[in-house]
DNA sequence: ACAAAAGTGTTTGATCTACACCCATGG
DNA sequence: CCATGGGTGTAGATCAAACACTTTTGT
């Protein structure tokens, strides 16, 4: 009986502020592949379930091994099982992919290599694989969910405020919002707190902090919370 | 090395009239376990994976085999793959699980046997592994894609009333809708188109016939179609 | 004083909810 | 003609978009 390999790969977001533009990037690191199939294009950091890992360890072992990153917000995308992903000579892979958001700190901590690359989703290069595709659904997720969840905490520090919450959002959508609006939408929505500080030293009018307030539990991803999932 | 094995399962979902509620009732079928561990108990249906299908022809031919059921809606639900899932003598098993709708008339078909049976949501038995786990997170995605997609066809068949309809809402829900305001909604949503027929020998005023408007394509899973899925 | 972003107020239109009411058919 | 569900109308509440306006800081 031939063999079926189990991989997990990880699609990890990031923004980058641009100097001449008024939208931030949405980026995500890639590898470069050092062996066939696919010998020197761009994939997303993965790797084989090892035996004594539960899914999300696995992803989160092979994101610190390949690129230094530990995400804040780690989530299961989709599992890809077609008889085709692979070459025929590799054997069969089923790959179950998450997708993560770091923030723009961490990125700064990532490791730096001639086999890691940061790419625009805009402007992504051929890549391994079906990953084109996967890339595809992780981005249509993100956008997606931004709309009902508070993922955009995923993109942030501990304290934010409104008008950095109000680019990512920008960020992600690839548009602007209304300031005025954006403010009273997400204060209704009591996702997040005033902190009662403010940031100085803006040259305008000091902003508050806010922070996100954990007591509210959206139900964005239903009964599976990270720790029955493992169960 | 361990071996790790890949199982792909399905929650299915159906709905039956109860004679004495209003209300349908929302209902799968658990198929007993003929083997340790947990013999004697209910399980979803499902298999091993096999090297020459993809996961989802996997999960159709493992429901016609287990409950002849070939259902016309059949979507991932997310894959498991924590350590302790399985007993420890049989081996690590990560479960890739589907959902699927089937219609009333569908059932009927189903086969008829002591090791499969059909369970209401709100009453099941103790199940097998996690699959208890597995089913509330099933039943709650069910219910989230039901207020913005139309998945509700796939109780459905090719025409029917706004009252059947809206009694497949209600069903998954759980509470009574409005019918008036109901009727609106669906029509602006532009989901359904009108037969220009009528269901007669009803009693009353023979309601309109509708089908669903191919035409509209809602991005309900994103760029993740079918056929590319496999790609 | 001025620029620039923070933050508030207001108008308008769309949408949801509840519920009254008319319509068409079988008995 | 009556019961029953099909189907329409409408007043009030709620919510989102657009945009004018006021506030508070650094320079």
């Amino acid at each position: 009986m031939e063999r079926i390999d189990l991989a997990v790969s990880t699609v990890i977001f990031a923004l980058r502020p641009e100097p001449h533009r008024d939208l931030m990037t949405l980026r995500l690191p890639l590898v470069r592949r050092i062996r066939e199939p696919y010998e020197g294009r761009w994939a997303l950091p993965g790797g084989l379930l090892s035996p004594d890992r539960d899914l999300e360890s696995s992803a989160r072992a092979t994101l610190v091994r390949t690129t230094g990153l530990t995400p804040r917000y780690l989530e299961q995308l989709y599992a890809f099982g077609g008889l085709d992903r692979s070459a025929v000579e590799t054997g069969r892979v089923v790959s179950i992919v998450y997708w993560a958001l770091v923030h723009a700190d961490e990125v700064a901590q990532a490791i730096d290599s001639d086999n890691v690359e940061w790419f625009a989703v805009d402007d992504l290069p051929e890549l391994a694989f079906d990953h084109r595709t996967i890339v595809d659904y992780a981005v249509w997720r993100l956008r997606n969910k931004m709309e009902y969840s508070r993922i955009a905490h995923g993109f942030l520090g501990e304290t934010f405020t409104l008008a950095q919450l109000r680019q990512v959002h920008e960020a992600v959508r690839g548009s602007a919002l209304d300031p005025a609006n954006f403010r009273r939408q997400i204060l209704a929505s009591d996702a997040i707190e005033d902190t009662g500080r403010r940031l100085t030293g803006t040259s305008h009018r000091p902003p508050r902090l806010y922070r996100y307030n954990t007591a509210v539990q959206l139900a964005d991803h239903g009964p599976l919370t990270p720790s029955k999932e493992q169960a």
